[in-house]
Formats: C-alpha cells, structure tokens, sequence
DNA sequence: CGGAGTCTTGACTCCAATCAACAGCGGTGG
DNA sequence: CCACCGCTGTTGATTGGAGTCAAGACTCCG
C-alpha cells in the first residue's frame, strides 16, 4: 500500500487513532483531551519509511510536522561548497519538520537511516489550535525558530570549510542585514570563538581581507565589499 | 540605580508596560489583549547592560526569559577541553534564555558586547498563560528545546577538537544512552559529515579505537569501553 | 563468481594551530 | 607630563593534524 510516490519504502498505515496512541504519555498530544481531538477531525497519518527514504526535502513548502515513532532520521543541509551537511539525527520521541509551525519551507533535508515510523501531522490544523488557544504561541514559535536557525546557520556556514570562508561568511550573513555593507566590527577573540578558529588565524585572515580591499574598518565598524566577500565566502 | 549585584554596569529602569511597548507588533505579547496583560499583573523589568555584563550563566536555574530591545549579546558554551564557545549572537528582537520555559537550567552564558537594553520576564507567568490557553504547549516546548540542545551540541560537541575526540564524544553521548555501552553502527560517511571530518580520518578513528580495545563492531553495533573514549574525549 | 559499495591503509600536501615577538593604544599613577 | 602597564591586534617561523589522492581489502547480493 505504498501512497508516497517520492521515496522508495514509504508505505500508509492509515490513520492515527491519537486516543490510543501507545506514546499517549509525553506524547505530542498529551495535553489535549479526547473531546478537543475528536473536534479536530485531525487526519493524522501513520506512515512507515525505509532506510534512504525520503520524508522532506530542504526548501520545499513546509505542511507537515513527523512525530517519529521509531527509526532513525538524518537532517542534512546544504554547505557553502554545494554539499551537504548533517546537521543532526533525530530518533523514538522527536519531532521532525517543526519549521512548518513558521514560514520559509523545510529548513533540511530528513532522510530515514534505517526503518522508521512516524506520524504525520498537518502543520496547519496545529497552528489553529494554537492561534485558537494560545495567545502568546506565534510569537514564541517565531522565537524558537530563530534560535535554531541561527544554531544550524552556525553548524553549516561557520564551522566548515577554510577560514577565509568562515570569516567572509560571518561577515556577510551573521552581524549584517543583506543591504547594508558594514557590521560591529567585534574583538578578534569573539570571532574566534564563534567560528572555530584561534584569534591569530582571525586576525591574518581579517588582515588579508584589508589588503585585497575588501574589507575596511573604521570607528569600530567593519565596512565591506559584498560581491568580493562573497566570492572568498565559496572557499 | 544598579540592582542586580552580580554585574556591573546593569541597570534597571523600572517595570515595563507592555501595554504601551513600542515593540508591541512583533513582540512577545502582542498577542494577548490589553485585559489579559492586566489580569497577569506581570513584573516585567526593564534593564540595561553594559558591555561585559553578564545576563545569566549557564548551568544556573532559568528563571527569566529576557526579550532583547536594543544590543548584542553572545551566548558562550562550555567546551570539553575547558574553554568556553560562542554558540551564537543574539541582538534586538531576538529571545535569550527560552530554555527557561524547559527544565534543566540556563544553557549558555549571556554575555552583553555592547550595551544592551533588555525585557526581563518571570518564565513562570509564561508557563502560566501557556499552560492555560494552549494545550500544546508543554509538549511542543519540549521538542523545541530538544532540536535546540542537540544543534548546540553539535556546535560546542561535534565541531570542535581533535578527530578523536570528536569521534569518541559522538559515540558517547550522540546515538547511545548513558547506561547502555552499545550504538547503531553509522556509515562513516554520515558520521564524517556529522563532524565536519573526511570519510578517510573518521575510519582512521574508528580503526585506532578498534586497535586499542576501545571500540568493537558487530553486526552493525559498536560497542565500546565507556571510561576508555570518555578519556578519548577530552582531546 | 563478479561487481558495486563501503571500509581501510599509505604517501604526500597543505592549512591552521602553536609559540614567540612586537606594535599600537588607552589608561593610570608617579 | 610621560613612563609604565595591560590589552588587543599583527606578523613571522615552525609544526602537526587532517585533507587529498590513490590503491587495495572486505562485504553484501544478485
């Protein structure tokens, strides 16, 4: 009974009964009562994955929230050099795809490893029973967001590849808004740290930047030429 | 009319009413109305911190979550060779200190850079509305705060050090649980890339543990000598 | 048995860490 | 006032660890 046309190995298991769900306790659900749950009519689908499936793709329009059941699932994005990175596993209890709750689309790539089970929540129904009940839930999901968007944008721009690239990338993207050519020119040290380099290897690339004149740094402000900063950002 | 002991340069400049926020769109609470604002009677202080000034440091109960007005602030982690890693940057319109929501205590050190001007809020009175009104969220909270753990993780854990260390600190605390001396047996291409590591050096890794008597495989199982990579681990 | 894919090993290279010295700058106090 | 100090940033010389390229071993499966 395979539906998902996509992924090899993705078979339906037909709806969820979330009444009876095994994980009930410390489940998604949890805190809904059965009357809430028979009001939402929530299509909620049980679905089983192969290893190598597919279950979303980065980029694509995010509709679906995965609470994985079991299994094994690999979250991967991609890396200024054209590959991928993982940037996390995910297994029995987590929740996959949760940037559905906000916009933008998938932020990653999941892929099962070995086989595994999940249920399939419309992101939409979510969000309306949270607009409905909670005031605050917006704001906080857009919160949350952030957060991790930052954290990812840091495991996949800023730990990886040559320095020259770290540096060109924390300074285009991480202090600085897309029209705007300059950032807070920070301390070496905390760089460093962010990046993963030592405060010398900062501090000869930040140099070498100012050589080629891509780079200036006046009253505390770095001032920069993005087009040139970009291309060193593919190292 | 400095208050809070622990920092210099911290100042605070009364309670905040959110009701007239100039951030109101787009903030926490716009979502609630004027008469739910009124019914929490929330203490919410406003503060400045100089740079240098500590917001809260990591491992110490989270009490507050702290709403950035105007500023920058790092987030610092401990690293396992000792030192302390930034994890990422967070400035005006960005949350500090969600995990309050969560249990387990502050997961970073806040640090201002610049002075930064801040919304101090009791986490307890955000659980209370939560718990109230949404039915979802101790849930959805959690899971959020489990994707944010283990992106940190990998920042502070996984993309640091030596290949050795890496590798053992991955087979310690990222597929297996602290009682259990056994983990699925991962490709050592998705391990590589999991660590920001080539496919070469993570089975140059794998191979000295296994000649050491660190490390065994079975049947697509590691298993291995815990106090033996813990030492690993610290490179 | 063969072949594809994964894992291992070796030789060499290269980038960033390390160690060390010094320059610039602001603040402080004699 | 200026000599001294601490802090940050820069630069050079050297080293070491991981990347790269290449070849072979192993395993699983048709």
């Amino acid at each position: 009974m395979t539906t998902n046309i996509r992924c090899r190995d993705t078979s339906w298991l037909g709806q969820a009964n979330c009444k009876l769900c095994t994980l009930r306790r410390g489940a998604l659900f949890a805190g809904l009562s059965d009357e809430v749950l028979d009001r939402l009519l929530m299509p909620v689908d049980q679905m089983v994955f192969g290893a190598k499936a597919v279950l979303y793709q980065e980029g694509e329009p995010a509709h679906h929230v995965f609470s994985i059941r079991e299994g094994l699932v690999k979250l991967t994005q991609a890396a200024p050099n054209g590959s991928s990175r993982i940037v996390r596993f995910l297994s029995a209890g987590d929740a996959a795809g949760l940037e559905a709750l906000s916009d933008g689309g998938y932020r990653h790539t999941a892929e099962a490893i070995a086989a595994t089970q999940v249920c399939r929540i419309p992101a939409e129904n979510l969000v309306e029973i949270n607009r409905q009940y909670s005031p605050l839930f917006e704001e906080l999901t857009r919160r949350w967001q952030d957060s991790l968007d930052r954290a990812d944008e840091v495991i996949t721009q800023l730990s990886t590849g040559t320095a020259q690239g770290r540096v060109a990338r924390f300074l285009l993207n991480t202090l600085s808004s897309p029209e705007d050519n300059s950032c807070l020119a920070l301390p070496r040290e905390d760089m460093a740290s962010l990046l993963s380099l030592t405060v010398e290897t900062v501090s000869r690339t930040v140099a070498e930047f100012k050589r080629r004149d891509l780079l200036e740094e006046k009253r505390g402000l770095f001032y920069f030429d993005r087009a040139g900063l970009a291309h060193a950002a593919t190292l």
